[in-house]
DNA sequence: AATGATAATGAAAAACATTTTCAATAAGGA
DNA sequence: TCCTTATTGAAAATGTTTTTCATTATCATT
């Protein structure tokens, strides 16, 4: 996949070293469709660089998320997972039966803001903003929608 | 305050006892206008109950919680806080520099929500939204409005 | 291709955060 | 007041993240 090579390149850019054990995180990292706990992150990563250390996993986190790669997703449940970060303006929307994550854009909260901003006197700076549904292929058959 | 006997009620209601150190607890939640973490409740609560520990609050924060009268708010920094429960559908507004939280409500998802929902196969079943910004006492002058 | 400076790695230890265990204490019904 | 037992806090156990440090591997320079 190219992204991974964009991601190694933004790495390089930065001044860091391409490793073996940072290629296996990126690949990974890259093609998530869930959100990741470090240790998470370690097992899989083993699979591909059988002798990856939590350590470098934890590293490689953090430097991927200050180059704006990756990100940290909260949930009820852990709260210290990562994903890949989204482009510009995206939330995000994550099946609280399996955990696939999705970003969706096109939210418009400019009127609300302004009328909280107003009503608080807040200068307000940014929202978060996570949707918790069921995605389909973790809906039982009868709460399908049919497609038309 | 009234409220902190409501609480305090619905302890007892729920077959506990009411003890020292859970109304130091009670009564600073009650009030708190932060979110806090375990160790900041602690640390508040000895000032009342010296002989509080710290596992106590752990234990205290667990109980209230399930008694829906404090939840859990998530921070970039800190994210196991906790801050006396919303009212209904109520979502924070959370000053980044001060850490001052205030709920507020009216917000109007349905439109987005119908939408993504149709876009994404997903089923909706619930929305975190929080707003980040700097609270009126926080500001700089030059930045605060005017009352006019 | 070989060399060398040094960034990156992983094992181990340390630091933190949270949960469990357990004997002592205290709440509150009888 | 007495008795049952929920609650407490100290200490230990567990789990997570960070730090330390000697070794290894990357890659710019020969
Ligand atoms: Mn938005
Ligand atoms: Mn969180
Ligand atoms: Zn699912
Ligand atoms: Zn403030």
């Amino acid at each position: 996949m190219i992204e991974t090579e964009r991601w190694l390149e933004l790495l390089e850019e930065k001044g860091g070293r391409i490793t073996g054990p940072r290629k296996a995180i990126v690949e990974l990292m890259v093609k998530a469709d869930h959100a990741l706990s470090p240790v998470d992150v370690f097992d899989q990563a083993r699979s591909k660089y059988p002798k990856m250390g939590l350590v470098t996993v934890y590293r490689t986190l953090e430097i991927l998320s200050e180059l704006g790669l990756v990100e940290r997703v909260h949930q009820q449940d852990g709260c210290h997972m990562y994903l890949r970060a989204a482009n510009g303006h995206e939330h995000l929307l994550i099946c609280s039966r399996c955990g696939k994550a999705a970003y969706f854009s096109g939210d418009d909260l400019s009127v609300l803001i302004d009328r909280i901003s107003s009503e608080s006197g807040f200068v307000i700076q940014s929202h978060w903003l996570q949707l918790q549904g069921i995605c389909q292929k973790c809906q039982p058959k009868k709460f399908q929608t049919p497609i038309e």
